[in-house]
DNA sequence: ACCTGAACACCGTTCAAGT
DNA sequence: ACCTGAACACCGTTCAAGT
């Protein structure tokens, strides 16, 4: 049966976690979808459009995936907007790690597609439901957004330079804390 | 004469700024020093390392602009640690904003360079003096790394949709304020 | 010491033509 | 509707050989 856009895409995800952003060559993947290159055209317009594709459904993981938090963590409805913050946070933060280059693909993307407006909406209704007017609310969302894909992208670059997982999760809570702290300080007092 | 390393790094820079990192290919760099691509490679083992030191040398204007506060600024002596904090974070946002692909080609060195480390350090020592211990002093220059760079990266890639630079600059600060009252709830207080 | 010439093994993309 | 074949205009890198 012929490929679809679906095929495509789950090719391309299978070849990142694989061989990594810099191997994923439109050759390449089309070998691995048994078809010559310029097949891939008919299902994207670019390569670029793929790569969109692609941070996009990884940015969708964030969404969809359990609570980072663990196992015995509280509901959604349940938590208190720190809570909240920390898990979309730590979320974010996983599903980058479990892809590679993960971070590099989901921070290159050129317009933010719809799961991207998704997950930054998630970061702002937290904070507008802690009494945050709408533009302390876009402003926390924000610094929180920056922090975790500059962090990210740092820590999966350098391939954390030897430093055990449990031990890097540790750091990003304790500064994920602080960015937190600084919210509840300059959005939700004044 | 023949070409010596500096000459191979300021065409690069040069490049760079006029067509942006993705233009930045050796065959087109070695023919604007008028030159053929393979002689790059008696000055460079490398394009990574050609790009690490490019990385490097932007990383180091960070740390000899004048202050991007302002002429009427403080001297550093004379700065209060979130002064210091500001206006090396400031700066370390306007260098890369100042070149082409500047924030992605920072975030992309694969071993932190001499200038990185002094900035990093610069960092650490703001802190210091401000009573942080070592441990304290390393997380609060990480959260405030982490977030530049995610920030910058994110406004340049976006070409920041339109908004005006001086809008983007009071959203910067604010967002920046956040995270220095982060720092200072949670590492100089307990 | 510094560079050329020429090659090697790749890229992304287009498009007539096939089925 | 979906793909092939073949081309176009590129890449980064190596290395004998030149000066």
């Amino acid at each position: 049966m012929p490929l679809r856009q679906a095929d495509v895409l789950q090719g391309a995800m299978e070849l990142l976690d694989e061989d990594g952003l810099d191997e994923l060559t439109t050759r390449r993947l089309a070998q691995r979808l048994g078809v010559r290159a310029g097949a891939l055209y008919w299902h994207y317009p670019s390569k670029a459009a793929l790569l969109d594709a692609l941070a996009d459904r990884i940015i969708g993981e964030m969404l969809t995936q359990p609570p980072a938090s663990g196992p015995g963590a509280a509901p959604v409805a349940e938590q208190d907007w720190p809570d909240r913050l920390r898990d979309l946070a730590t979320r974010a933060r996983a599903t980058m790690l479990a892809h590679r280059d993960g971070a590099r693909l989901v921070v290159s993307f050129t317009a933010p597609p719809p799961n991207a407006l998704a997950y930054f909406g998630s970061l702002v209704d937290a904070l507008r439901s802690a009494g945050a007017d709408d533009s302390a609310a876009h402003l926390g969302a924000d610094v929180i957004t920056s922090f975790v894909n500059g962090y990210t992208l740092e820590e999966q670059a350098r391939q954390a330079a030897l430093i055990p997982l449990d031990q890097r999760d540790a750091t990003f809570r304790l500064e994920l804390d602080i960015v937190i702290a600084g919210i509840r300080a300059r959005l939700l007092r004044d």
